[in-house]
RNA sequence: GGGUGUGUAGCUCAGCUGGUUAGAGUGCGGCUCUGAUAAAGCCGAGGUCGGAGGUUCGAGUCCUCCCACACCCA
């Protein structure tokens, strides 16, 4: 017996489901039944585990979820592992805020020890968080137990011992941080974090074939700094620390070389980088005036728009953007080029040069003879450039564009010539490396001069005596035109107040030149959606890119293997932990027993071979894009530290799919596994050691989600939306199918968060009003959500709901034969009544079945999901608006056990619904079970009971396989050609104000071909009763009820005629039938238009009909209708009898009556047509409403409203038996 | 600045190798149907297909230039 169905309740039932699936250990069984399968190999891109997830999450869960499940129910044995990104600034970020520590000074004062710690903690924290999150998603996948991992993260820091039962059930005792190393690994399985050891050392590996092929080098790059704090500085700390402040500016002149006299104009507001001045950049298509100072005839170069530009003028009256940005009181209004000029003695302007003119000239220094502007090869020296000095390189470059187009040297503030020094600059080095400057690189890590600086040598670059020394020096040597107070926004340490400079810092670098290696790898993978080019953009974005910077100055993260010997500069990088501890000539006593994390690994130290020297692993952590990258051979056991019984490599690599956000990945994730498996392929020597190089087959993109507006959603304005809020407000079965049904391509309007209005959800573990953050769960609005529950979840529900409710009233029950046959797909064993007995519209909704089969299967199989959700939607609309609407007298008929046309119905019916809920099942995983659960078991998910031995789960079924004897097109076809004919029939009647109601005498057909007639005619009763017409009739013709008209085919007749078609076009269909028919019986013919001989094949034309008396017609595709439209007396009474019914059944509706319940009707009229068509029809008409009487009466309710039957107007009201 | 892509109904988007009156979904108005449905069916309004040239009998589609937006890059 069926359980009786209420109203969806789909969240509830969700909750449900949830509860079932822990209780019966399905995903265990699931997992069990498909073990020793055909391997299918998924790779998860890991999360990052540092905040609770948001609903742009959701989308690339639930096609990880959904292709595992089909993959599953199609027998395949998968992994299962979800993986977490652990390491990197942004958890250190978080964790500083958290702790209140605000520089890395500070971090070290608190101990890295316990801040990395606390790191690692906060990970834990949130990879439980977002387990949970992830399993109220329907996410099946190797989960640690959440508690598990928030006890270890207690127990992190401390020697207590901790026990741990990892996933695959092995327990395990030991110090927390011994067990989080291991956590994911392949005997514990669960899901992997990238700070595992394991993860760890095998990037160690990666470098050391890098450095085995030579690919490692030092290089630098220009970073904020604070000298005291003697420390580098990350943008978001910069952001904190900005400060309005004056500096002295200056303008200086740097003489142009082989121009008597000429000098170029230049200014700044950091008088120490002088010293280090490589060049001097302009901006090639502006005006550069050229004046003459009266003073000593001096010639000058600056920007045209400088020489009168009001410098400041808005700031100077509105301030720097903040109320408490004022301009300096005791400051004056910034003086204009020309006003500096002129108080010196004035000047005339004498000509005007562009500054692509300028590019090239070469001038002489204002520091040259500082030791530092004369090394060969800069400062610090680079070795391989011997033969450039700073003094020696000074020239005019063109300063170029930012990446968003705009020019890097703009005349205004300053000269329109900006002082270059890419030691100290981070714009300058860009420029500067990427125009081969040399680089003078002044300051040392406590932000004073360095030796070959002559007088400054020692002095501190910010304080402001070191300026005045740079104004002294200028000033003898006759450089220096002006110098002012200049106020402005300027970088600050946010902790200490120290003002930042720019200094130059040793960063590690891969060489990438191996790029054309990791292109063909690229190459070899499918990039899906194919729309987004994914192949040719990560091609691209491989010719372009350049040396990966994989050191970062920080705490958090992978300890780069790389050992320097500080004398010599020699280095080495270690291969594993193993080689490291044979090589340790110090310190691995204590390190042993600790993560290969800073701090525990910084004091293990080996010797340099060549020299005997101690060497000291560098400070830096690792881009934490390679702890991502690794995990194709990390998680794999691709170095078998692990049992490769748990875990074989081979069997899992590459893996099937990877499918992740896309947007930003092309140069991150993609990249980053692309490269590290292209290099891993290869031994240190470069010799290739596998054949097989891709990560994976098949790269699935999906791009973002907004808000409803098409913005993005941000945390910090609380308008992204948590997870749960979602989940628990628009269900998660509604979320996953709007994820699947969208378009990869494109990005998804997701829904609206309201931050202000806050609601109570409903979870599974009971109500919130607050997320576990302490966020107050707000309420959450998607249109797209409502739109998808209305369209697919709400019609779905209603079939079952439909099939169930006259089951139950009807006392129908599948046989065992039929409940098997659905349940565990055992081939063609019919129901009761043979299909081939049934009606055809029985068959068509099964062969539709088998289509809709098919389709999952291919598109399924070719991670569509898009395209099986629109397949699914179309099917589900037949069923419910065709199969089910034109079907359901056969449900409703008296009960008679021998009424095998409605077993049929039944049985066809059911076995749709079991086979959809499977169909559906990896997309929509609560819904289907709790059909499933009903319809083969007898069952819901909150029960225990299931008298069965079919499948206890609709996720342990077999993913249904179309029978091909029940795939039948052409009945497909007949029954598009009816639905045609039905459609033209209601178009007909609208546009004639012919009401459906009404019963009309007669349809007449005609089609062009034979076979759509035939289809039309098998039909006849279904488009009778759709359209309410007594008689449907099949014509040779309708020539006696039309008109034809005709118009040229452009298409065919293009190319035959050319320039006479627009002739053809007005004279052809004057021809008119009597000339052109023969065309309409499939002949060909000649013709003469205006002189032209022209012959028509029969597709030549395009032919349509035109109105007849007393007939309305109408075509389409090749079929002609025409619908008689006299209406008799008997015809109208007719009619008047089904007003009178409908008129009920509404009464019966708005009174709440059950289906079974009995009436009694009574009515007010005094038209005699009226009496006499209940005379005729009151059997009918208390047959359909289950009525027991039916009498005229003179007293209604005083409320009643009159209804209109037919042309007349009527009183009716029910009462019903209690 | 270079590269890539996009621009079609109020909104979201289809429109294949050029073809007649440019479509769908959604929203809006109307009519119809309804004994599972929060539905469904039909009709309608709404478009100088980003702009300007060109090729062609014919251009949303091909070519050139321009404009706007998005992403990527130095």
């Amino acid at each position: 017996m069926f359980q009786q169905v209420s109203d969806s309740n789909f969240v509830p039932g969700e909750h449900d489901v949830l509860n079932f699936w822990t209780r019966s250990d399905t995903f265990r069984k699931l997992r069990e039944k498909n073990r020793g399968g055909k391997k299918w190999s998924f790779l998860d891109g890991p999360i990052t585990a540092n905040n609770p997830m948001g609903v742009h999450h959701a989308w690339g869960r639930t096609y990880k979820d959904t292709y595992q499940r089909f993959f599953a129910m199609t027998g395949h044995d998968q992994r299962y592992q979800n993986g977490f990104d652990c390491q990197g600034l942004w958890v250190e970020v978080e964790v500083e805020k958290q702790l209140g520590l605000g520089t890395k000074t500070a971090i070290a004062e608190y101990g890295i020890d316990k801040f990395v710690n606390e790191c690692k903690r906060r990970v834990l924290r949130f990879a439980a968080r977002q387990t949970e999150q992830s399993q109220r998603l329907g996410y099946w996948m190797d989960w640690d137990e959440p508690d598990q991992l928030r006890q270890l993260a207690e127990h992190l820091g401390t020697d207590q011992e901790v026990s741990f039962t990892a996933p695959s059930g092995e327990r395990a005792t030991g110090p927390a941080h011994q067990l989080v190393e291991r956590l994911g690994n392949p005997e514990w399985g669960g899901s992997y974090f990238t700070f595992s050891t394991e993860n760890n050392e095998t990037i160690w590996d990666f470098l050391k074939k890098c450095f085995g092929r030579g690919k490692i080098y030092q290089g630098h790059d220009v970073m904020p700094w604070s000298g005291r704090g003697g420390s580098a500085y990350s943008q978001m700390e910069i952001a904190e620390g900005r400060k309005l402040t004056t500096h002295k500016s200056a303008f200086v002149r740097f003489p142009l070389l082989d121009r008597d006299n000429e000098f170029l104009l230049v200014w700044t507001t950091t008088p120490w980088t002088l010293t280090s001045n490589i060049a001097a950049a302009v901006n090639i298509d502006l005006d550069y005036v050229q004046i003459r100072a009266k003073k000593d005839d001096a010639v000058y170069y600056f920007a045209k728009e400088n020489l009168n530009f009001q410098r400041m003028a808005t700031e100077f009256k509105e301030g720097f953007g903040r109320p408490e940005w004022k301009w300096p009181k005791d400051l004056g209004k910034l003086k204009t080029l020309a006003q500096i000029f002129k108080e010196q003695g004035g000047f005339e302007e004498i000509g005007t040069v562009k500054g692509a003119e300028l590019v090239d000239l070469r001038y002489q220094g204002p520091f040259d003879d500082l030791p530092a502007q004369q090394l060969p090869g800069g400062y610090p020296q680079d070795e391989d450039r011997p033969d450039v000095t700073g003094a020696s390189w000074h020239r005019v470059i063109d300063g170029g564009r930012d990446s968003r187009g705009s020019a890097h040297v703009v005349a205004g503030e300053g000269t329109g010539i900006v002082h270059m020094a890419p030691g100290c600059g981070d714009i300058d080095h860009k420029i500067g490396t990427a125009i081969g400057m040399p680089v003078i690189a002044p300051l040392n890590e406590d932000g004073t001069y360095g030796e070959p600086f002559g007088e400054f040598a020692g002095l501190e670059a910010i304080q402001p005596s070191t300026a005045e020394l740079v104004f002294e020096k200028l000033r003898e040597k006759g450089l220096l035109v002006a110098v002012e107070t200049y106020p402005h926004i300027y970088p600050h340490c946010w902790r200490t107040g120290d003002e930042l400079v720019f200094r130059l810092v040793d960063e590690w670098f891969i060489n990438m030149d191996w790029r054309d290696e990791i292109k063909d790898v690229t190459r070899q993978i499918r990039w899906l959606p194919d729309s987004i080019d994914g192949q040719n953009r990560e091609v691209e974005w491989l010719t372009n890119m350049g040396d990966w910077m994989i050191s970062k100055k920080r705490f958090w993260g992978l300890a780069l293997p790389i050992w320097v010997d500080e004398e010599t500069g020699d280095f080495e990088v270690m291969g594993s932990l193993a080689e490291l501890k044979e090589r340790a000539v110090e310190g691995w006593g204590d390190f042993d027993g600790n993560t290969p994390h800073r701090p525990w690994i910084d004091g293990v130290k080996i010797a340099n071979p060549k020299t005997g020297n101690l060497m000291t692993r560098i400070e830096d952590v690792g881009n934490p894009w390679l702890d991502a990258g690794i995990v194709p051979f990390s998680t794999l056991n691709f170095n078998e530290r692990f049992s490769t019984e748990a875990l074989n490599w081979a069997d899992w690599y590459p893996a099937d799919l990877v499918t992740e956000c896309f947007p930003g990945q092309f140069r991150n994730w993609f990249y980053s596994m692309l490269s590290l498996s292209t290099m891993m392929q290869f031994d240190p020597d470069g010799n290739r050691t596998a054949e097989e190089k891709k990560p994976f087959r098949t790269l699935l993109g999906h791009r973002l989600v907004q808000n409803e507006e098409g913005k993005a959603m941000h945390k910090s304005d609380g308008t992204a939306i948590w997870f749960e809020e979602a989940a628990e407000q628009l269900g998660v079965d509604t979320m996953r199918w709007m994820y699947l049904q969208q378009n990869p391509a494109t990005d998804l309007r997701f829904g609206t968060r309201h931050p202000d209005e806050h609601v109570t959800l409903q979870t599974k573990d009971g109500p919130i009003a607050e997320t576990k953050e302490g966020v107050a769960t707000a309420k959450v609005t998607s249109k797209p959500a409502d739109e998808t529950r209305r369209q697919i979840l709400i019609p779905l529900w209603n079939c079952y709901k439909f099939f169930i409710d006259y089951a139950l009233a009807d006392g129908f029950e599948p046989t065992a034969e039929l409940k098997a046959r659905v349940a565990l797909a055992s081939g063609t064993a019919a129901g009761v009544t043979a299909i081939a007995d049934r009606p055809e519209i029985d068959r068509w909704i099964l062969s539709n079945l088998q289509s809709l089969i098919s389709v999952a299967h291919t598109e399924l199989s070719d991670f569509n999901a898009a395209g099986f959700c629109e397949a699914a939607a179309a099917f589900v609309d037949d069923l419910s608006n065709w199969y089910i609407r034109r079907n359901r007298r056969r449900f409703w008929r008296s009960k008679d056990a021998s009424d095998t046309d409605k077993l049929a119905a039944y049985e066809t019916l059911y076995e749709v619904l079991v086979r959809l809920s499977q169909l559906l099942a990896p997309c929509m995983p609560f819904l289907t079970e709790r059909m499933y659960q009903n319809l083969v078991l007898g069952s819901d998910p909150a029960s225990d009971e299931r008298p069965s031995d079919l499948p206890e789960s609709v996720h342990l079924c077999d993913y249904p396989q179309a029978e091909a004897g029940l795939l039948d097109e052409a009945l497909n076809k007949r029954m598009a050609a009816a639905q045609l004919v039905v459609q033209l029939g209601h178009r007909l009647r609208e546009e004639n104000s012919l009401r459906v109601r009404q019963p009309l005498a007669e349809l007449q057909f005609a089609t062009a071909d034979a076979q759509a007639g035939d289809a039309i005619l098998q039909l006849a009763d279904v488009v009778s009763d759709e359209l309410n017409i007594e008689v449907v009739t099949r014509q040779d013709n309708l020539d006696s009820l039309v008109g034809y008209s005709y118009r040229p085919n452009l298409r065919t007749l293009g190319p035959k005629y050319g320039k006479l078609l627009g002739v053809l076009r007005s004279k052809l269909p004057e021809l008119g039938d009597e000339v052109l028919s023969p065309l309409r019986r499939g002949e060909s013919l000649t013709v003469d238009i205006d002189g032209n001989e022209v012959s028509l094949e029969p597709d030549d034309v395009l032919i349509s009909t035109e109105q007849a008396e007393d007939w309305v017609c109408s075509d389409e595709a090749g079929i002609q209708i025409a619908i008689h439209r006299v209406l008799t007396e008997p015809l109208i009474a007719k009619g008047m009898s089904r007003d009178f019914v409908r008129h009920v059944q509404q009464l019966r509706k708005d009174a709440g009556l059950q289906m079974q319940d009995r009436i009694q009707i009574a009515y007010a009229s005094d038209s005699k047509l009226l009496e006499s068509m209940i005379a005729e029809y009151r059997d009918y008409i208390c047959g359909e409403t289950l009525a027991d009487d039916l009498a005229s009466s003179l007293s209604p309710s005083a409320d009643l409203t009159p209804v209109k039957v037919g042309e007349d107007t009527v009183a009716i009201w029910i009462s019903s038996h209690v």
